[in-house]
DNA sequence: TGTAAATTGGGGTAATCACCTGATTCCGTT
DNA sequence: AACGGAATCAGGTGATTACCCCAATTTACA
């Protein structure tokens, strides 16, 4: 599809990681579209090796399942732009040409998800404790009883979690949560 | 342990539904216990033949995984109760001492995982839309604004909304309704 | 046509929440 | 030793909710 679009030229493909690495090594492509899951070597590998090699090449990573924790090893890493499987072809060519402007690419899926690993990662291990029981439906005066504390302490925490994800009632902490991945849905019943 | 129990009395054991039914037939108990799972004919079809030969008997279904269709569906052929093969025996015991005492006897966690089936497809067109506006973080009186009416009819689309879902704080009312997908979670910002 | 359900609305009360400004203690970092 | 963050708690205020009572209207369906 890139192919057909004005402004590309496929410089070369590789079945695995080990030819790719060769090939970006041998080409100098202005960008590299990675599969995440490739024989040989992964996406990972295979972008910080062929980096190496080819240092002025911007990289892309295309992968199936969206995991948080990939995501923050990729972006960490250095990747330009990540692209999901199932994200609309004519996005993917677009993000494509982004990167090769120079420019990053996350598309919102991801960019929210990572957002929300930030999130999770800011949060007090007191405060997704609160949040937990919040959305279990106990009041603060109840869980400041089952946490053995005052219940004005559980309102510091309450109104603390509601700054940090940039809410101002229980109804959109709990939605903003849940999209977070903040609270066990599972433990509710 | 049931045999062990005081005022039961085992009157037979079946390795299969078919078997199950011809025991029914011969022996006529106050109640009959079913595996839902079971090489023949699975439980709800081997209630609804034994039935036909012993309608006198009470039948109570045994299952593994909790599934709210099978329960509807269950629920619906007239079975006298269900246990989850997850709860405790001694439990089981006193739901089949209820069920002899011709009382139904459903589970917490099934009437509960009944009750939020036939909520979903029992709400109201304007009660999902006061739930939508909640989950968006609105008031009362903004959704009241919004929507044309009275404050007060909200107050009450929300107080139904908690009823039919049984929940008692707009922080569980939120996470069943999601858990439910009675929310568009993608809409929220 | 009658009955049930949906939608609408009111009064009232107790509880709870949202948010503010403070303070103290403890702990890890620099 | 100084600093910031986490966790603890207090006092206070206005808004909002949860839930009870009740009833009018329309709408749908048997």
């Amino acid at each position: 599809m890139l192919e057909n679009t004005h402004g590309f030229e496929i410089a070369g493909r590789a079945a695995n990681g080990i030819e790719a690495i060769a090939l970006v090594k041998r080409l100098q492509p202005d960008c590299a579209l990675l599969d995440l899951s490739m024989p040989g070597a992964n996406g990972l590998e295979t972008f910080l090796e062929a980096r190496r090699w080819s240092p002025d090449t911007r990289f892309a990573i295309v992968t199936g399942n969206p995991s948080p924790a990939i995501f923050a090893q990729l972006v960490d890493a250095g990747v330009c732009g990540i692209f999901l499987k199932s994200a609309d072809p004519g996005d993917i060519c677009e993000g494509v040409a982004e990167i090769c402007r120079g420019r990053k690419v996350l598309p919102p899926e991801i960019s929210r998800i990572l957002q929300a690993e930030m999130a999770g990662s800011e949060m007090t291990a007191r405060e997704i404790e609160v949040l937990q029981a919040i959305a279990r439906g106990k009041s603060n005066n109840q869980i400041a009883e089952h946490l053995g504390v005052s219940p004005k302490t559980v309102d510091t925490h309450r109104t603390n979690l509601m700054k940090k994800l940039g809410v101002h009632s229980t109804a959109t902490l709990l939605v903003k949560a849940m999209k977070d991945g903040l609270i066990d849905i599972t433990g509710t019943e």
